[in-house]
DNA sequence: TGAGAATGATAAGCCTGCTTATTATAAGTA
DNA sequence: TACTTATAATAAGCAGGCTTATCATTCTCA
């Protein structure tokens, strides 16, 4: 059983990201550049190490997302006055109304996803993933809770 | 409830993602390549669009995933005698030990995940992403239904 | 205070994913 | 049979994911 769900999960996650790559595509932007732009929306005033952990990427990776978004006026790096090493990420006039119908696009995408189950079956899925969640984290180097 | 409930299945892809290739790594494969040994096991005698298909990405990027493995002595491409533009690919025998090694992972990742689930939330969990990858199919294009 | 550790950002280099385009071959059809 | 369409594999080029390494700055604490 486990090995047919496991693989199952694995097929929805593509299948999820290719429908939201698809939608975000049709806003000129790419899935990991609409999710950055997500989070400064809902983080204003964080540094891009914050926004880092916040998507689940390594900075360097975000690194070069920034250097496309902002190439192309989607955001703007300022430096941080309090720490000269860090960059703050600020929206721009031009992606502040992009993130509005971004917001849409991102709550009609899950709505889609969960269409046709009651508040019941949502919460019992919410429910089980927060228990794969956990699963997946411990068993991530196991040792590290001994060491 | 649906929006917190995307960005969890969303979360949970990333986790499992992560814990697929850093276990599939000690074995020294990539999570793609991985997945590519374990389809090849399964299906003997397939040419490479059978095996994109199955893997769910596009031909050039199974090309070159082969191209890779081939060099590495993994795998075999071999020209079908019956159609002239096409390859079948085969284990070698380097690579058969390993993917027995690559099955017990997969199997006990996905054990991992769904530790302390019985089977009734098996059943329950594994029906729901049913209906969730249909809804997920009917979202993609979805005007292609009346063309 | 001053040495060492930790942190923020970036660079180089690899692999995977995509779109678009090309070539060779096969299949369908007038 | 000849023309057209479809299919199998690949190439070019871009974006994003990673590891490892580097540099500057900040923090810790002896």
């Amino acid at each position: 059983m486990s090995i047919e769900t496991g693989y199952r999960i694995a097929a929805n996650s593509r299948q999820l990201r290719r429908l939201f790559d698809e939608r975000v595509r049709s806003l000129g932007l790419t899935a990991p550049q609409a999710r950055l732009l997500l989070s400064l929306e809902h983080n204003p005033n964080e540094n891009q190490a914050f926004h880092a952990e916040q998507l689940e990427i390594e900075p360097i990776t975000l690194t070069r997302i920034i250097d496309r978004l902002e190439e192309a006026g989607w955001l703007e790096r300022q430096s941080d006055p309090a720490d000269r090493r860090a960059r703050i990420l600020h929206l721009t006039d031009k992606s502040r109304g992009i993130v509005t119908r971004l917001r849409a696009t991102v709550e009609c995408l899950f709505e889609d996803m969960l269409e046709g189950f009651d508040e019941d079956e949502r919460a019992t899925f919410a429910a089980l993933l927060e228990r794969i969640s956990a699963n997946l984290a411990a068993a991530r180097q196991p040792e590290a809770i001994n060491g």
